[in-house]
DNA sequence: CTTGAGATGCCCT
DNA sequence: GGGCATCTCAAGA
């Protein structure tokens, strides 16, 4: 069943730790498209140096300080798209980047979408290769998950072992570039990348901020 | 297997 | 104008 605005409402590493093991959902006209979330990363505040956000509210940002529940995309290196869910009451500025997904639906479209030749391990291991795959640009920036081309549901499947880790690409971040944001499925495939600094288990999703 | 460079456009100073 | 929450391909060990 699809996920509520309330999930998203919750703190925001909570989510990006209870969004493992959901299923992300895209329907276009003609197909749908489906994976099981295996990896994403907490970006939290205005004060999260990492956060687009802490740059302030302008027009890109302007989402994420709306309501939980929408999309959050945006392009990055000219190129690329980065699918983020927003989380947190309006004003509290923040969302959770899906960084890789299992494909389960619509395999062979999502592979089609990726320029084809590429193992299923290539489909979704990655921000940017599961936007792709799943046709996910900026159109689709600032639609609600509640609505009928993007969402987010439970069908009950086993997470995992949930391992965390720092962030992936925000060397920048000053203090906040080591903290354990990331959060990902251990030994699964379908991670973006394995490289585990510092990484350890995590255990529920408010067990420890840093 | 690993490393490094280039592609390319939007955002904000 | 600088930099970026990335990816691919080609070259080297």
């Amino acid at each position: 069943m699809k996920l509520r605005r309330h999930f998203y409402a919750d703190p925001t590493l909570e989510v990006a730790r209870g969004l493992i093991g959901k299923v992300l959902v895209r329907a276009t006209g003609r197909t749908i498209m489906a994976g099981r979330i295996v990896e994403t990363e907490a970006y939290v505040g205005q004060d999260d140096l990492a956060c687009h956000a802490s740059k302030g509210r302008t027009r890109r940002t302007e989402i994420m300080f709306g309501p939980p529940g929408h999309a959050y995309v945006y392009l990055v290196y000219g190129m690329y798209s980065c699918l983020n869910v927003v989380t947190e009451e309006p004003g509290y500025p923040a969302a959770v980047l899906i960084r890789a997904i299992e494909p389960l639906d619509g395999t062979e479209q999502m592979r089609r979408n990726r320029g084809g030749g590429v193992q299923d391990t290539g489909i979704g291991s990655g921000p940017g290769k599961l936007c792709q795959a799943m046709s996910v640009d900026r159109r689709l920036n600032a639609v609600s998950l509640s609505g009928s081309r993007l969402w987010i549901e439970d069908r009950g499947l086993e997470p995992g072992t949930i391992l965390r880790s720092p962030r992936i690409g925000v060397d920048y971040a000053g203090p906040f570039r080591d903290k354990l944001w990331r959060f990902f499925v251990r030994e699964n495939p379908h991670v973006s990348k394995h490289r585990l600094n510092g990484a350890g288990i995590a255990r529920s999703g408010k067990s420890r901020e840093s």
